[in-house]
DNA sequence: TTTCAGGTATCTTAAATTCAGATAATCGTG
DNA sequence: CACGATTATCTGAATTTAAGATACCTGAAA
């Protein structure tokens, strides 16, 4: 199931974070802080190149202050 | 990212998946046949060795007949 | 316009994950 | 017990991911 890469599902799930991340006025750089990660882990994960786990969708909803629940409703009306 | 196996959500995540899919009265080889993938796929999957993302679990949710967004919900409850 | 700074993207290679496919273990039932 | 159905585990090989550095914008200030 590496097949979710690139799907209008996931290109909709990396819009939406990026969104966030702005809403929530952070940076990359610390995004990352808050999450323990480098910088190259949030550009890898809005270019696309990285499956975004559950998990840690639900822990960016926490940091970015946006609701996980209605973001999936909505991912789940784009057709895939 | 790695360390979101194995956390409470992750586990109440596999718990929430393997329940469903019995809800839905599925083996592990149907519901890898849905998937287009192999038994020891789904079985991974629900032992907890891999982690789940986000697309991958919105078209569980299609294929199960449960409502993501509302899964998403109750995860969001359990402390991590 | 040049310079500089803040922000984002990309690169490299080692390390970790994931996969296919087979096989083994387990469970339930006659 | 024996069997069939289901689930779990194993083994390389292939794919992904991460760290950390570095390159690449873009816009503002001089």
């Amino acid at each position: 199931m590496v097949d979710t890469l690139g799907t209008d599902r996931h290109k909709a799930l990396i819009a939406l974070l990026i969104r966030e991340r702005e809403a929530a006025k952070l940076t990359q750089v610390e995004l990352a802080k808050k999450l323990g990660q480098y910088q190259s882990f949030v550009a890898r994960l809005e270019s696309g190149q990285r499956r975004v786990d559950v998990v840690e969708f639900i822990k960016l909803a926490e940091i970015l202050g946006f609701d996980a629940s209605l973001a999936i409703e909505k991912l789940s009306e784009v057709r895939d």
